[in-house]
DNA sequence: ATAAGATGAGACATACTGTATCATACGGGT
DNA sequence: ACCCGTATGATACAGTATGTCTCATCTTAT
């Protein structure tokens, strides 16, 4: 009957509650709590099933950043200024940064240091808002908002890079006024009149 | 004889052999590889030991991490421009990423997320080179090297958050160009003409 | 030399891993 | 409604790691 395993309902209730448990778990223990035999007594479901979907922590771990990554950012409207799109953009970031997906990412950060398959998986998966947030960039460039010289992807580091700091390393909420702020800044000039 | 355990050649004897052990078990194989049994075996030490010097992992870790902390960043010297001073700093900063403390850092991040006592630990170990940064850019305010409504801590997320995103994230090398480049177009602007 | 403290060696119960086997329940096609 | 392929449940097993304990032995400071 050749089972198309990503369509079976059997497989997606199990896994299901397999990554409710995973979740659960993740955010009261971390990573290290998130073992196969927990995950399976949380879920209701026989050990070895969560050996046979996932082998290793990482690919629970993966599947659980996997499942969220779905509702992700939408392109901002097209009728607004550069700065505002950008905005727009960073506070859609920032608001999946302070949720779950946050938590996550600190669990995987470790885990893709020393992984590479967790890395790339992991790159793929946070890829897409730096990606969008370029392309906004450059559209920007194009329309003459930006300076046609600017370097898009340092541009776009120097936007991404303080919202990942304040979430990962000082664990402070991003808030909307940080990312107005930051926006506004950046857009202007620190050197004096 | 009150034997001060910070003192004692004994302790600071095999403490050195078991950091030593950890920090070739982080370096290959990750936070996970980091395990009392393997650092004992590969110390040459008893488990127990390991146990009575550190009971957690994450505390093995943070062991790791002060010891290579004492050769930390020197502040620039005074006769240079702001911005000079600026790429300076951020420059050893860059070179302590990309060796072992960036690895280490990841290590922790993920541990600091679920561990209040890691993350006042990380905090406390992180916190010099920022601080460091902040008080270079107060002295350029103070300069007129920078204008005088500036948010140096803002300013400050700005340098040094494209960097832990380059390291952590990507996992790319952190170049003297790089920085360069970084610290030109921030004290710069993006506006055109 | 002596006493306090640190280490080594080993035991113990528990938890998690990774793999394997077999029976049973489920679901898609005919 | 039936059948066949799969997914799952239940259980077993060896191996590794955890966390704690005891007691003998070594090291250090006085």
């Amino acid at each position: 009957m050749e089972t198309d395993t990503s369509t079976n309902p059997q497989v997606q209730r199990t896994q299901g509650l397999m990554l409710d448990a995973a979740g659960l778990l993740l955010a009261d223990g971390g990573p290290e709590a998130v073992t196969h035999l927990r995950v399976a007594e949380e879920a209701g479901v026989a050990r070895a099933t969560v050996y046979r979907h996932w082998p290793n922590r990482a690919d629970i771990l993966l599947a659980l950043m996997r499942r969220g990554a779905d509702l992700d950012l939408v392109p901002p409207a097209t009728d607004l200024s550069t700065e505002a799109r950008v905005a727009g953009v960073l506070r859609a970031f920032a608001t999946a940064l302070n949720g779950d997906r946050g938590r996550t990412l600190s669990a995987m950060i470790g885990l893709a240091e020393w992984d590479e398959d967790v890395f790339a998986a992991l790159e793929r998966l946070t890829a897409f808002g730096p990606r969008m947030l370029r392309s906004v960039l450059a559209s920007g460039v194009d329309a003459g908002e930006l300076a046609s010289g600017t370097d898009v992807d340092l541009l776009a580091d120097r936007l991404i890079g303080p919202l990942y700091l304040r979430r990962l390393l000082y664990h402070d909420d991003i808030t909307g006024a940080y990312v107005d702020r930051l926006v506004s800044v950046t857009f202007a000039t620190h050197l004096p009149g």
